[in-house]
DNA sequence: GTGCGAACGATAACCATTATCGCTATCAAT
DNA sequence: ATTGATAGCGATAATGGTTATCGTTCGCAC
């Protein structure tokens, strides 16, 4: 359990207080809008921190990490391709069935990142 | 239908051949050990073109895109996280489930990525 | 043969992330 | 309270994969 210090709990207090998910340049322009001064690898080094404790979660996009508020409960990822938008939910089958073919290759899973992408429904209504 | 250029149809009888997961760094060095002069930038344009017209795949890691030979049956991957391969599995129920997820929450799907990581059954007997 | 558009090769630029380094805050022991 | 060790901080340089730029070349239609 690394240090909690100042910066690192700006930086989670943003984060909780919010359900977006944020990448490091985000998070770091936002604190300095707010008067904190606190420097890009700070950030950086506070969300790898914070993840490593379980206090954030990630997602590894293509081009980014972005970094959203810890839940109990694991999810993945549903990415809209036009607004960028993030969304998440939660499917049991899918998560067992990772495992039984995980197994199946003799392959011991440690995680996985599941992603889909399209359009949401909000950009879908639009077009 | 871009066209099929000599580099192009180089770069894309390597991958053929091979049963590997090339990025277009490894790619280019392999072509120019072989003989072939090839810049970097061409690589990357033809694996791009390639890729647009069906001939390769393609896997998104964290880090880096990784091209295979394309084949008829979709798949996803595993990662081993010890010696960097990865192997490929595919799985109907998960398909199917994450389409209907997706049109659970009004997304309307155009793709997917999901990839396990973990250890290798060859990694796994060494530890 | 000429013209044109796409692709090439070399290289600079980009951009997210990580490493470096001197400085500072924290905290336990004195 | 002072010291000393250690972890973290901030500024900035470096890294590394990918993309943009630009002048040149190739392939094909006319």
């Amino acid at each position: 359990m690394a240090k909690l210090t100042i910066q690192r709990q700006t930086i989670l207090n943003l984060i909780n207080a919010s359900n977006q998910h944020w990448d490091a340049d985000e998070l770091a322009r936002e604190l300095i809008i707010r008067g904190h001064k606190i420097g890009i690898a700070t950030v950086y080094r506070g969300l790898a921190a914070l993840e490593t404790d379980g206090l954030v979660n990630s997602v590894q996009l293509a081009d980014k990490k972005r970094y959203e508020r810890a839940v109990k409960k694991h999810h993945d990822h549903m990415v809209c391709t036009k607004c960028g938008s993030i969304e998440e939910f939660a499917n049991d089958t899918i998560e067992a069935l990772q495992k039984v073919v995980a197994h199946e290759k003799g392959f011991q899973m440690s995680g996985h990142q599941l992603i889909l992408f399209g359009c949401c429904a909000r950009c879908g209504q639009q077009s």
